[in-house]
DNA sequence: TGGGCTTACTTTCGTCACGGAATTATTCAG
DNA sequence: CTGAATAATTCCGTGACGAAAGTAAGCCCA
């Protein structure tokens, strides 16, 4: 699974930098890599002959012409190859296509009526040649899965799929003979927000994600840190309120039990004996229900203590809040913020928080991300 | 303020090797550092000829040669240079003249009667002298201070010494001829555990300090994360228990009220009206008198759950308690530990925990660090 | 006792990435 | 049209590195 461009180190920085950073010239890829022109011009020159790079049309309006020679931006050949990102759920697989750039051209989801792990490759496979009938030459693909994974091929642990060191690169390869990078749903989300999104640029860096659990991803140096063990399960455990509620997917004032969104549903239907949508109890409490509104706002409560703990611990310069369920924000966000506010010294620098809804589709660009810094770039990881 | 050998980048990492991880031979180091035996032996051969490094007489004992030429040992000849340590506190300074490996070979400390910058220069000039007389040149001075210190020299803002914009390292150098570098203490104490202490050679690495306040510092991919604003009056607003206790020093239920000394203590006082020293405190738990013991265990609950949202949202590979308080753990590690577990997933990896107490010379220890990072290898810091 | 084996270190040599300086290219300002 | 300004290229010297061969210094075993 070795990257099919033999990049140089320094030539590697530089299709990165291209890569994240937009259209550059190479005196600005100079001055950002801390190289001397000279050395640039031998960097690209095998990357624009190898086709990954060209040199842009455009220079970029004639508004903003300065006097002197023109600068050549260079750019990443996005459309050269396209990427397949997958994310597995308990009863539907989400597929994408991307550009190099990740910017997704196609979209595919399908049911997932088995959790055979030759059935669920074999509808991978399927959904791969669906997907790639319609677009040019994928290069590689990237499958993200909640669950423990090892060496980037095998699961090793996946409880809602009942798996057990499956090898899924592999038997996804041998269907497909695409080159397969597996890795945590979570991982892989954090990794597309670091290179392409939120994240970019940054060197410290977090992502809480609100969803069917809470997932948590750190970035430091600008690379993420590893999980070892917790993945997943982390948050049933992450007592915020040792009052809080009780509900089946955590323990009592867990971070899941207060914020996932089976929770906030449970604890309505608790109460109220009537099973209500997340959107519709958000938008109770944005009414003023008074049951929703409790649930919502302690929420928030908990959201904001949690943003506030890795603030003060993690200390990254911006936290990513992603996921289905961060609605909670349009509904509560002051709560939110009032809370955070609360948790943290008077004079230090307000958190920088983004929020970011996020469908199974955009976990699925995640895993495409994976497979191209894998693939492209050669980055090995970990 | 450069260092006074000029070392490439390769040979300042074949000298951190050797200082941080014993004596080693060529070709140790160079399966360390990825280099070749050759390079190894380039890179060396001007480290021994200007003194820093040494071949190392014994080569190890009897009972462990092998087959083959036996190796050479190299190592840092640490008393070749001396440094000097500085910690400043409210009413003392203290401070210690260290080897090159950070050993300490002298110590020294006198009150501190006035807040006044020169004053304070002038002692430190007066100790430096008293310390100098007694050992080999000092190559450089650190100093630790509590506050907010900006470019290693001067001193932002410090409450407790009611300092702001002071040129310490400035004053300081003008009276010695010695450089200086100074930094906060927590940060000094973090870097020192990190090159020769707990922390050595690790990737991922937090240090928790309990004392007249709580301090915490980041260590991520071997390098310190640097504070930004928080600094020494964060424990004040992390609040842990919002039920829990208030005091004079930190918001309710914050970690400085719940865990540092003079909260503990004023909780007793405030409770029996008799002030009693925080050692007597512990011993009255461990003896199982009731008040005593109610705060101790509140305290060590709330260690606990700090332990554990560190272990969770940081993710280091181990994490240090220091600090003059630490002798919480003897008398209620079992309640520590408890918290912890209740708090971390229970497939987690069980928290790498090591206690050492420090008094005020090992935080001057970690201020001689410092001087030695940036003086000897110049380490530029952050 | 000495020859072979094993491992550590040194030497030599070729390669290559880089920086610096000079050169060429391309525009704008008068 | 000339000169100034900025971008990119070319050329050359330096120096760090690895590969491989050579040397040193101990074991093992006859």
């Amino acid at each position: 699974m070795t990257s099919w461009l033999p990049l140089s180190p320094a030539e590697r920085s530089v299709a990165i930098e291209v890569l994240v950073h937009g259209p550059l010239s190479r005196t600005e890829l100079a001055r950002r890599l801390r190289l001397s022109q000279g050395s640039l011009t031998r960097l690209t020159k095998p990357l624009i002959e190898s086709g990954l790079l060209v040199e842009a049309a455009e220079t970029g309006g004639a508004g903003e012409s300065r006097q002197g020679r023109p600068s050549q931006p260079l750019d990443i050949v996005a459309e050269s190859r396209s990427f397949l990102g997958f994310k597995i759920t308990a009863d539907r697989v989400y597929g994408v296509v991307t550009t190099l750039r990740s910017d997704v051209t196609g979209r595919l989801d399908r049911p997932l009526t088995t959790h055979d792990p030759d059935a669920v490759a074999a509808l991978l496979a399927e959904m791969t040649a669906e997907l790639a009938g319609r677009h040019p030459a994928p290069a590689g693909i990237g499958i993200g899965v909640g669950g423990r994974v090892r060496d980037r091929t095998v699961v090793g642990e996946s409880a809602f799929l009942g798996w057990r060191d499956v090898p899924l690169g592999t038997l996804v390869r041998e269907r497909t003979g695409l080159p397969v990078v597996v890795e945590n749903d979570v991982a892989a989300l954090v990794e597309a927000e670091t290179w392409f999104g939120a994240g970019r640029g940054l060197d410290r860096f977090a992502v809480l994600t609100i969803g069917a659990g809470i997932g948590y991803g750190l970035v430091l140096g600008g690379s993420r840190v590893p999980y070892d063990e917790e993945d997943r399960g982390f948050g049933r455990h992450w007592i915020i309120d040792p009052y809080g509620p009780l509900t089946p997917e955590g323990a009592r004032g867990s971070a899941t039990s207060l914020l996932s969104i089976p929770s906030i549903r449970y604890q309505v239907r608790a109460a109220t004996g009537r099973d209500v949508g997340y959107e519709e109890i958000l938008a109770g409490a944005a009414a003023g229900e008074p049951m929703a509104s409790r649930v919502v706002e302690e929420a928030a409560r908990a959201l904001g203590t949690l943003v506030a703990q890795i603030a003060n611990l993690a200390m990254p310069q911006k936290i990513l809040l992603a996921g289905e369920g961060v609605g909670l924000m349009d509904v509560a966000g002051n709560t939110v913020r009032d809370t955070i506010r609360s948790h943290r010294h008077p004079l230090a620098a307000p958190v920088d928080l983004e929020t970011k809804v996020s469908d199974f589709h955009d976990w699925a660009r995640g895993a495409a991300v994976l497979a191209i810094q894998v693939l492209v770039l050669g980055r090995t990881g970990e």
